[in-house]
This record gives C-alpha cells, sequence and structure tokens, in this order.
DNA sequence: TAGATTGTTAATCGATTAACAATC
DNA sequence: TAGATTGTTAATCGATTAACAATC
C-alpha cells in the first residue's frame, strides 16, 4: 500500500462531508472532475485521492458510486470503530471540544474531563462528567481512553501529556499553544491556531 | 523576495513562542541547531525559514541575536499592527474563540461576538459585547473589522460568510465543519478539526 | 589559527500536474 | 462507434536535505 501524505489525510473527511450531501439528495454516482470543481482541487488529484483508499474501481464513463466511496472513507478514516478521548482542561476551550458536536460522527467519543478547579467538577450540562485531575490516573484505570485532547494553559501542557502518556493514552491531541515532546510510539498531533492565524495574515496582505 | 510556503508560515509562531521563552531566561544569541534540536527541525530548515523573514545577518560562530529574531518575527507575522475580528456565532466553540486569552498576543483583537440567540445577547463575563445577527450590517459599519471567525453550525457557514464579506470583511477564519466559498480578494483559512483527527488517528495505526 | 556557525548552491525527495492508453 | 471517465506512467514543481565555501 503506497504511502499517505498528510495533505491528503486532510482532504478525506472533506470528501466524505461532500459525498454525504450528495447521497442525502439521491445522488448515487460522482466523477472526479465534477468532485474536483467542487473541493477546489485538480481532477487528477481527486483520483489519486480516491484510488488510494477505494475497495473497487472506478466506472469509465460513469464515475464512482457514492455509497460505496462513503463506505470506504469512513473504513478508513477510522469512523467506524469508535475511539475513545479524554479531555484535559475543561477551560472555554476544552468544554467546547468536550461538546463538540461533530466528533460523534467522526467515530469519536469523549468519555471525561479533567479539570484541577474544583468549580469546574461534576456533570456537565450535557451529562458529561468532569473529573479532578487528582483522580485520573484511577479513573483511566476504568475508562482506559485511547486519546488526551489537551486545553490546558501552553504552561501545563507538557505536565499533562506526560500524566497522559503514563496513563495508557496512545494519541495526543494538543490545543495548547505550545511545542511539546512525546516517546515513540505515541501519536501526536497539533491544532495550533496561531499557525493558523499566520497564514491568514499572510494571505490579507 | 522568495515566496514563503504554508508549511515555513506555521512554522514561524513556534520559533516566536521559542524564542520568547530564551529571552525571558537571559539568553541573547541561538544557534540554529539547537534551534532544530528543540523544534525538531533540521538545522538547514531553520536557517532557511530564519534567513526568509530576518532583517540583518546572524553572525559566524556565534548564532542570531534572539532579540532581533522576536522583532523581526514579529513585525513579519503581523502581530505589531492590531487586527480586528468578529465572532460569528457564540455557541460553545465560538464562545471559547472569543475569549481565548491569546489572541492579543498575536494582535488579534476581538472586537464583538454575533449570536441569532437571544438569551446569547449582551455583555459576556470577561466584558465583550454579543449582538444580534440582524444589527450586523449597521454595527459593522461602526467597527469595521478586517477578519469574521466563522464559528457557526456548517449549515449556517456559507450565508454567515457571505454576509461577513457583503459588509467589508477581508479574511474569513472558518471554523465551521464545511468547504466554502469565497470571491477573489478574500482571505480564507480554514481550521477543520475532522481534518486533524485523520492525521491523529492516521498515525495512531 | 582552528572551529563553529553562517549563507549559498546543488541534490534529493515527494507531491502535484500533465499526458495518454484503456474501457464501458 | 464516439465520448466520457477511468487508471497509469511520465513530467513538473516545490520543499527539504546535503554539501561546501565564507567568516568571525
Amino acid at each position: 500500500m503506497n504511502k499517505i501524505s498528510n495533505n491528503q489525510l486532510e482532504r478525506y473527511p472533506l470528501y466524505l462531508k461532500y459525498f454525504k450531501e450528495l447521497e442525502s439528495e439521491g445522488i448515487t454516482l460522482i466523477s472526479a472532475s465534477v468532485i474536483g470543481n467542487k473541493l477546489g482541487y485538480s481532477q487528477e488529484q481527486v483520483r489519486k485521492d480516491l484510488q488510494a483508499i477505494s475497495s473497487i474501481e472506478g466506472k469509465p464513463k460513469k464515475g464512482r458510486e457514492i455509497k460505496q466511496l462513503i463506505d470506504d472513507l469512513e473504513t478508513f478514516l477510522g469512523y467506524k470503530k469508535i475511539r475513545t478521548a479524554v479531555v484535559m482542561g475543561v477551560g472555554r476551550l476544552g468544554g467546547a471540544l468536550m461538546h463538540y458536536p461533530y466528533f460523534e460522527e467522526y467515530g469519536l467519543q469523549i468519555v471525561a474531563g479533567f479539570d484541577k478547579e474544583a468549580s469546574k467538577l461534576g456533570l456537565t450540562d450535557e451529562g458529561k462528567t468532569v473529573y479532578s485531575c487528582d483522580d485520573f490516573s484511577s479513573i483511566m484505570k476504568e475508562i482506559k481512553a485511547d486519546i488526551a485532547i489537551i486545553s490546558v494553559p501552553a504552561s501545563q501542557a507538557q505536565r499533562v501529556v506526560n500524566l497522559a502518556i503514563d496513563n495508557g493514552v496512545k494519541g495526543i491531541w494538543n490545543f495548547a499553544p505550545t511545542h511539546i515532546v512525546v516517546p515513540e510510539g505515541i501519536a501526536l498531533e497539533n491544532v495550533n491556531l496561531s499557525s493558523s492565524l499566520a497564514i491568514l495574515t499572510h494571505k490579507l496582505k
């Protein structure tokens, strides 16, 4: 199997979203050029992208079956087997992530939050529980989450990441605006708003 | 001047953050290899990156002056001249963005929020005002924000983006998980959590 | 002077785009 | 059959890495 680049990986959820829209409109077949026009990619790129994850070939003159594409994409993106996550740091951003409505659709289940402030602990309006950081190890023994979402202040991030990894987390999704280090074998993905803003600002000039 | 790639742009805020840390520790000079080790880049890449934005040359045997680097990066990234933004859709995520504590540091000032729900309107705890979407045009005539941060549900995003552009916004920072289209001359940057999650999930395998 | 670090030029690598044959 | 769309192979483009001369 060919290696799949990050750019490519970023595109797949956008394809999936579009295909679901088409499906709800009752459309069953789609060609690479139509997809490309809609999403702003070249048709060659669309073909390569879809070839890389499709279980069956497209049909010359007709295109690809949307139902099949959705199935393949959901399988490839892991939406079909649920992964669990905890949110570490339930401030404004952490709270938003803890209740982000689209994660369910992506197969990501937020099972708990952790914070050190007593006022934040307990059940949230949406029925999720925020535990004290002190209880992290014992709670993790029960829930065994796959992923830790880091939304603590930058100064706390590395410490909290270490704690999460020590307690069995295999992936770190870091929203704290700081560089963190993880050992071999642990997946790390950063969402850094300052980087995104830098791109926007540069385009504005 | 050479063109600067998006990857490169994403790295600059991370350099800046690191340099500020070093400065607060009283360090005045830094070499490309030390920077690379710390942030996980090659020293060649660091040199190219810094050359592209530096106003003065580095000093053989010594490295580069941190103070100068910070100044050059802040200038390049636009942190020195304040840009204003409005948040469209003050749900959990929008609320978090509206009060995100680091934006000030990046020279981004959130001047107002907009929502259509009456219960959300008025002053927030942190002293910012959420206006009704109905008043968008008239308020924008006063505040003339540069950027619109989009945090409405996906189904509303394109409509809201159009409204923002019609009222003079020059940049769209889109947090809604959907593909949107902007006319020529308008800057668009997407923060798509599903794309970021796709990368994390892939690394987890 | 010797050595560390710089800047520059060339080589490599990978992703995207282009060209084209295959097929329903 | 003709034409649209596919998959594959080659060309281009751009970013990263490597090599090396310049300099304090």
